[in-house]
DNA sequence: TTCAATGCAAAAAATTTGCATCCCA
DNA sequence: TGGGATGCAAATTTTTTGCATTGAA
């Protein structure tokens, strides 16, 4: 997602400032390509893609550990393989998920489906019902991409 | 979930069979575990709840990975530590993940609550639009649990 | 009886930690 | 310049694989 990803590159280094936290190479690096990805990556994906100057691997481990504890990015786990992040929702906007059955590749769904007044409706019963506070959603279609409908 | 456990253990049998595959010891006592769990669980954790007559952790690996494949198996991953698993929804009834931001968490959320009108829309326009064939669909509620938001 | 499944050991993959050095604020 | 961040090595944790043996059908 990169719509807003902007908005991340200009607010993070304010973020992190306010918690006496800096905005070094290895993690403007980072920062980089989780905005440039439109669809949620692994660590592992993360450095491959940033050739030479990539920053050694531990570094991007601790950066997005960092980045998730903030509130900053989201851990969207994949069906398959390593755990994936991308950027939360306030710099990417909302929006779901399509996972391929097949091949287990994840792809982004802009803007909602589930209708305001029905989460507002479930949000209002999971507080009384069940003590449960909703704070945000996710959607996850599974099915088959093209390519693996063939 | 364990709504339908009795399905999942009565069907398994003939499942396996007829594929050449068997239903041994391990096998039973994993399914077991994954029938009576009211939320999706760790391979480790599945192994624990099995006691003195556990198998080899191998083997549970191995069973999750088999009854994966077959679809009778859904891994439904957390946003911390290992992957969980639970059985598919033909088992379990559809339903919906409730996830605590604070304590990791998950539990079950019976029924759904997307409107089945918004998701045939849905449906037929990420075949027309992306040529994506939807299959099944998971709505995850991220939030605070009782505990968490005390 | 046969071929799939298990257990054990060991390998591979994914993630975290310790510590000396480096460098951003 | 000081304290947080990095890199490297090594430890943990998670998951997979090889192989001889066992056991369900």
């Amino acid at each position: 997602m990169h719509r807003n990803a902007t908005s991340a590159r200009t607010t993070l280094p304010h973020l992190l400032a306010r918690r006496g936290l800096r905005l070094t190479g290895p993690r403007r690096a980072v920062l980089e390509v989780l905005a440039e990805s439109p669809a949620p990556v692994t660590v592992a994906e993360i450095q491959e893609r940033l050739g030479s100057k990539r920053p050694n691997i531990v570094s991007v481990y601790r950066t997005v550990n960092l980045l998730v504890r903030i509130n900053l990015l989201r851990q969207t786990d994949s069906p398959r393989g390593s755990r994936r992040y991308e950027l939360s929702e306030q710099f990417t906007g909302h929006h779901h998920h399509l996972i391929c059955q097949g091949c287990g590749r994840i792809e982004d769904l802009e803007g909602c489906v589930l209708p305001d007044a029905t989460l507002a409706q479930l949000t209002r019963h999971l507080d009384r019902a069940r003590n449960f506070k909703v704070i945000e959603h996710e959607l996850r279609l599974f099915g088959l991409c093209p390519r693996c409908a063939a």
